[in-house]
DNA sequence: GGATAGTAGTAGCATTTGACACCATGTCGG
DNA sequence: CCGACATGGTGTCAAATGCTACTACTATCC
């Protein structure tokens, strides 16, 4: 960190410019591939995980929590996916305000494609990454996570 | 990297989930502190540096070059930043198509209030980690832009 | 047990962002 | 030089995203 402003060497624009890159590279992939947008696969990725949850699906509001997307953007995703037949809502059990999601048989086999396609796409991506790199750049992203959520406790 | 999909474990996600709270942090402080949009301060970053070079100045297309930025988005930002007062064209002596923006005396004053308060949030947040940890952060960063650069060009 | 406050989710609106079309100017081949 | 094509920049429109307000339901606390 030096004292003079460079944009260039600037870890919130670069990390902005790094992720930008990823993400758009990606979502490209996926809207050609499966017409699915950024936060609807996220609702796949996450509702599939929950799936082998006590409750067997997952709520919107879990589902905001874990992806930090926006409640009017889960609630998008999630219409949309029932209307494309790959998931359905089934009444939470506790709490009549809520829904649980879970995929459909169609959403499973989507599912089924998308999951291992994402993983050769990051494979490609990192692929001249040694393990030992990623595991720190992963590490440093989460730590700076913390920081971040530790200011805005603080204020 | 895993050969089962866990989203949370899932680096694009993880970098976007980062880059999105980084970025969340600084663009509310530069709206309430200065009234700048994330792009506009970019401008302003890129045109400071730039009047050192030899034009005097940048274009919008190098700008759009250097931060990745959609030539509208430079566009519309350029527009509001001469409207304020803190930017101004000036013809570019060898193509007429062009303009050179540079700072004037207000986007100098308020550019001398703006550079070291990135410098001091990016110390905030980035306080700490010692600067090997950092230093090899933005080396992967780095490496990602290439990987995908190159990606972009194989097709 | 009813008023009050809080939560899950949606709808409508405003803002932001990018895609595309366009204008003005510039460059290059003949 | 002059037509064909490329480039800098802007206007216009569509898509994406977030904010605010709202409905429906739940929890709490006298």
């Amino acid at each position: 960190m030096s004292d003079v402003l460079r944009l260039d060497a600037f870890l919130p624009f670069r990390l902005s410019f790094t992720s930008n890159l990823v993400s758009d590279t990606i979502a490209g992939i996926y809207v050609a591939l499966f017409d699915l947008r950024i936060p609807e696969w996220r609702l796949i990725a996450v509702v599939a995980e929950e799936e082998a949850s006590p409750l067997g699906g997952a709520t919107q509001q879990e589902i905001g929590r874990r992806t930090r997307m926006d409640k009017v953007t889960v609630s998008r995703a999630a219409i949309a996916m029932v209307e494309r037949g790959l998931m359905a809502r089934v009444a939470h059990p506790d709490d009549k305000r809520s829904h649980l999601l879970h995929l459909t048989d169609a959403g499973r086999d989507l599912y089924a494609q998308v999951a291992p396609k994402a993983l050769e796409l990051e494979r490609r991506i990192f692929a001249r990454f040694d393990a030992a790199e990623l595991a720190a750049f992963t590490a440093t992203l989460r730590k700076i996570d913390a920081a971040i959520l530790a200011e805005e406790q603080a204020g």
